[in-house]
RNA sequence: GCGCCCUUAGCUCAACUGGAUAGAGUAUCUGACUUCGGAUCAGGCGGUUGGGGGUUCGAAUCCCUCAGGGCGCACCA
């Protein structure tokens, strides 16, 4: 406040500082101070520690270091409220409510109904569903949406590929078409086909049963997919059909749009939106001079749906492939008047997958790809989506098949359910139930060790750390965060007995065990991974 | 050619968005339980933060430049 006072643009932070020589907190006030006061910053860190007045249950200790850094130790009462703080929670424990009013559409994974899902689509399936959960955690109400291109020529190639097999099956001499999928699932698709509808199935006209196939082959897809999702521990609120957008005449709704603020232009018989008005780098077809649109305008039409649906946030998890789509999108809907932050993307950068050694490539036109099915059948559920998650999303990603199909402590996910189980163990062994602790009776004075001390800063971390998550839509904060945890816990429970102690301070410990096993699980919780009792 | 992202220990990644001695895991080496689960713990080795310049009290972080990698640059989706 009176630094505000002094010097108002002054930019200083109060941060934990790495080293816990430095105490608890630091601030480099002093220093940010200095140029503006013309004086030495130790000076005036000085004036301002006399300059204010402290609780000694809350902050034990002030003192001046380095170049004029100001640090503070907290006294005892600052970290054992935090311990009480978490018991009393529960699985509230780091939840807040900044977010609360706001809705959020979270739409990821979007595949193209033409085929399994692969471990692409799983890197943002977790991803994006990591994002949804930590923004419900600060009270967003939010949508977890699943875009379905079915209205373009990708899914016209796959019925034509699903009738070829037909006719294939029949002896005819039907070729899957160019840029067709000619994977093996169409091929089990033609069969079933061939047995509920009859093989004369097969005699249709051809325009009938192209158009018959492509119904069928994108309901199967969407099926697989939606199994291989829920499988993976995602569901979606909201499946969104592009088609929706046709039959509500929402794409020419949206031309007319941009065609009355002015933002259209006709050249060369096409229709240009002036995106680099707005940013981009080159103005933008949505209407091909042949007539059709371009992918671009149901694209726009999609998102202004979602603001018709008064959504505050649009957020798309995007494969980095598409990175250069972002700033047309952003400058469609600025031209759209709706705000900046309206809309984000998270880039998800595409999964290479070594297997003995070396990169498979995979393609989906060929056939040949690793299925997300089949990776987290040989992972587990869990070790696939932490494995994902402990990445940014913009980092370039390679899955090593064979290391994460060990099931071994390689996966970093077993050590923070370790940790978790350990906590778990206590209680079992003790035979105590862990939502019975007495909270008042504890004399958690008691807990004086040094690693205890460091344990129940890094619990006391959580809520902040969630914060700056979902903040910056960073979900691996949060295994970066856990495997901390896990450390310091691990470590705690190797030197410390909790069982076995003077029985004021098994009870103190008891207490600091449960906090450490209700933030390991809820962060668990949180990725979507379990966080067992045994293991 | 232009634009965006990336380059940190042998390998996989951090570093609280400009702070104090750049940290974990893994690999490798050495140690540790007669007890709550050893899927653990403690320690050693390992660094010119891709190179060079600049900005300031202070740079892995910001600016310029060079090198290497990825992705975009369609009247494709």
């Amino acid at each position: 406040m009176l630094v505000r006072m002094a010097a108002p643009d002054v930019d200083y932070v109060l941060e934990r500082p790495r080293n816990p020589e430095h105490g608890d907190l630091a601030t480099n006030v002093a220093m940010q101070l200095a140029p503006h006061l013309k004086r030495k910053p130790r000076e005036i860190a000085q004036e301002l520690v006399d300059a204010f007045e402290f609780p000694e249950s809350f902050v034990s200790n002030v003192e001046i270091a380095g170049p004029g850094f100001i640090n503070f130790k907290f006294g005892s009462h600052a970290l054992l409220d935090v311990l009480v703080n978490i018991c009393e929670l529960g699985c509230d424990y780091g939840r807040a409510d900044v977010g609360k009013g706001k809705s959020v559409n979270v739409e990821f994974v979007s595949a193209n109904p033409t085929g399994p899902l692969h471990v692409g689509h799983g890197r943002g399936a977790a991803l994006g569903d990591a994002v949804a959960s930590l923004l419900e955690a600060m009270g967003h109400d939010v949508t977890r949406e699943f875009y379905v291109n079915d209205a373009g020529l990708q899914v016209e190639r796959l019925g034509l590929s699903l009738w070829a097999r037909i006719q294939q099956l029949r002896g005819g001499e039907a070729e899957v078409p160019e840029g067709g999928y000619h994977g093996e699932y169409l091929i089990e698709l033609a069969k079933r086909v061939i047995e509920h509808e009859g093989s004369e199935f097969a005699d249709l006209p051809q325009e009938v049963g192209v158009g018959r196939c492509r119904e069928i082959a994108v309901e199967d897809q969407r099926k697989e997919q939606t199994k291989d999702l829920a499988d993976f521990r995602v569901k979606f609120d909201c499946v969104f059909s592009e088609r929706e957008l046709y039959a509500g005449d929402e794409i020419t709704a949206s031309l007319e749009a941009l065609n009355k603020r002015g933002l259209t232009y006709e050249s060369d018989g096409a229709l240009w939106l002036r995106t680099s008005e707005w940013g981009d780098t080159k103005d933008r077809v949505l209407r091909k001079s042949d007539g059709t649109f371009t992918y671009f305008l149901p694209d726009i039409a999609y998102h202004r749906n979602k603001a018709g649906r008064h959504f505050d946030r649009a957020i798309d998890v995007w494969g980095a492939d598409h990175h250069g789509y972002i700033s047309r999108m952003r400058a469609a809907l600025k031209g759209l008047g709706l705000e900046d932050s309206f809309f984000d993307v998270i880039l998800v950068q595409l999964v290479k997958v070594m297997r003995d050694g070396s990169e498979v490539k995979f393609s989906k036109r060929t056939g040949d790809f690793v299925t997300l099915r089949a990776l987290f059948e040989e992972t587990g559920v869990d070790a696939a989506r932490y494995f994902f998650l402990t990445r940014r999303g913009d980092a370039q990603f390679v899955f090593d098949v064979d290391l994460a199909k060990k099931q071994s402590d390689e996966n970093p996910v077993y050590y923070v359910q370790y940790a978790h189980t350990r906590m778990a163990g206590i209680f079992r062994k003790a035979e105590v139930d862990p939502t019975q602790l007495d909270l008042e009776g504890a004399d958690l004075s008691l807990l004086t060790e040094e690693d205890e001390r460091a344990l129940m800063k890094h619990l006391g971390l959580y809520p902040e750390m969630l914060v700056k998550a979902a903040d910056t839509l960073e979900p691996y904060r949060v295994t970066i965060y856990l495997d901390e945890l896990a450390r310091l816990v691990n470590g705690w429970y190797h030197r410390h007995r909790v069982i076995g102690s003077p029985a004021d301070l098994e009870r103190a410990r008891m207490i600091l065990a449960r906090a450490a096993q209700i933030v390991l699980s809820n962060g668990l919780n949180l990725l979507g991974v379990t966080a067992p009792e045994r293991m």
